[in-house]
DNA sequence: ATGATATATTAAGGTATCATGATACAAGAA
DNA sequence: TTCTTGTATCATGATACCTTAATATATCAT
């Protein structure tokens, strides 16, 4: 039996961090909260500047909502999401910095 | 199709980092960086303190490993794990911090 | 109202990841 | 050597995740 997901009730603090990190664990959404530490963007801006597509921008998002990493408020017809936290900066600089010394390792990790 | 693995000469440094989080975004991983934290510990201990079985621990040992999170050493008979980088401990902090506000948000995200 | 554009949601299929169990490897003791 | 303990690796099966495509919803313009 592989994992099974835990209802709400259940999950326990460290779940709850590993699921946040798990919200930087995919490219599309770490390219797209990236791109909005840049600024303020609407889907169609990241939809353009990820080069992915539409749904897979809106369900990332989706994502990343949950995950607290970005807010939307809608403006007319465009939707504008942008980093909720501005610490979500130093929190990804930080891995970068950490990252730079073992790019190569992690590069080459074939275990996951 | 989903998700290909890329190739490492392919992987962008986006995918760098996303694989970097990633490898903190599985509960059983995270919370051996949590214990390694404390200290240096050898892999029956890290068994005892996690509750999960041998095999796992060793597996994601290497995952860590690979990611640059861990490094180890022998010690006759012992392998003795300790985190690479104390720069973890500070992003473990921040990430904490950061979740403080939204973890009931997260708790309930039912989209990953 | 209808049509066009922007965004969100859903279902289906494929891949990656994980847990389990078995096994292999390594080091020390007898 | 064999036995024991500690650790690593591998194959299998199950689940979770991601991508795609289709569809639904929302806002604005006509």
């Amino acid at each position: 039996m592989a994992q099974l997901k835990l209802q709400p009730e259940e999950m326990v603090q460290t779940e709850i961090y590993a699921k946040f990190f798990h919200g930087l664990s995919n490219p599309t959404r770490l390219r797209i909260v990236e791109i909005l530490l840049d600024g303020e963007k609407n889907v169609s801006q990241l939809v353009e500047a990820t080069g992915a597509t539409q749904s897979q921008v809106s369900n990332q998002l989706a994502c990343l909502k949950w995950c607290g990493y970005v807010t939307s408020r809608q403006e007319g017809k465009y939707v504008l999401y942008r980093i909720s936290d501005e610490r979500v900066r130093t929190l990804l600089q930080l891995a970068k910095a950490i990252v730079a010394d073992n790019a190569e390792h992690i590069r080459c990790c074939t275990r996951m």
